[in-house]
DNA sequence: GTGAGATCTGCGGATTCCGCAGCCGTCACG
DNA sequence: CGTGACGGCTGCGGAATCCGCAGATCTCAC
């Protein structure tokens, strides 16, 4: 069994050598089941985690901490807006003259704006808007949004209802 | 300080009283508080949040199980697929002629969609799906959405570059 | 007014979290 | 080849947390 222990070990290391061609910070077989794990239940116990994954429940806690200092994780709540009292939601396409990572940039900055994506198609970038209620989102899209210097047009499509959403990549 | 906590909990309930209008099941202001602790970090103790929120640590307890019970929350990690080995993702905006909704719920159903919305504008339903690598992708659009009867058009923007993804709503 | 139902509190006991020391690989360097 | 630094895993206690349960309080309906 020890020796069993030793040559897993070894595997994931040549995992994440062979893992490390892109910019993003590998990520090794275990530590993929781990996220697993978590995003089946972000309060699962470390020992239980651990015993799911053939890791001690130490080494559980270190990695997962890991993961989150490194920002490749994050453990949180998530509900639908609309049953939290955000009643106005919208998902607008943007088109862009010049720069448009500068642009997705200052559309980050913004507190309404939780969600921003660079696409290919017809629009240069998607941008989901959550507002407390429609003048707000009206503010946000016409006065802010379309105010950045180099945005060309905007495409809004408000959300009558959440069907769907989980987080559940890679557990299935 | 009695006296105090007892008339806090009569405020909660004219709250939840007031709120029973919408079809969504209530949401008094201390539950909002909660959600809003696990938001920032989905693993605090109970007895944290009670301190937080004015209740005591098996209060919380049993409130975040029903939230969680009730399908108002999940708590979850949460990643940058791209991060995660599946390299394609894309939205799809899609065209409906009849139900949109039975549309909407054979979306649903798919495990590569994670995400389903009906909106107004010039798409019906957007949809945002999860795959592993351009076949996965194109397999799922074409063969598997545009198939269903009733999608009349659909038209998809691959994403390129993930630049925000928070679940923050509530704590700005 | 009386009982059902929902929610909060307080309290142990079981479980979990957390820091720490020690061990064992790999890697770089002389 | 040896040696020291480093990263990652294990095991181990003590502290903190989780969890179920009984009792109290308030509301609501009949």
């Amino acid at each position: 069994m020890h020796s069993v222990a030793v040559a897993s070990r070894s595997a994931e290391h040549r995992d994440s050598r062979e893992s490390r061609n892109g910019s993003t910070p590998h990520l090794d077989a275990v530590s993929l089941a781990i996220i697993e794990q978590l995003q089946e239940d972000g309060r699962r116990p470390y020992a239980a985690i651990g015993k799911a994954v053939g890791l001690s429940e130490a080494a559980v806690r270190q990695r997962v901490q890991k993961l989150l200092d490194q920002g490749v994780m994050q453990i949180v709540a998530v509900t639908d807006p609309l049953t939290v009292g955000f009643r106005r939601q919208a998902m607008v396409g943007i088109n862009v003259e010049g720069d448009v990572e500068s642009i997705a940039d200052a559309l980050t900055a913004m507190p309404e704006v939780e969600y921003v994506v660079m696409t290919a198609g017809s629009f240069d970038i998607l941008a989901e808007i959550v507002c407390e209620d429609d003048d707000h989102l009206l503010d946000v899209i016409n006065k802010r949004m379309r105010a950045l210097p180099g945005v060309r047009s905007t495409e809004s499509f408000v959300y009558l209802k959440l069907k769907k959403q989980t987080y559940m990549w890679g557990t299935r």
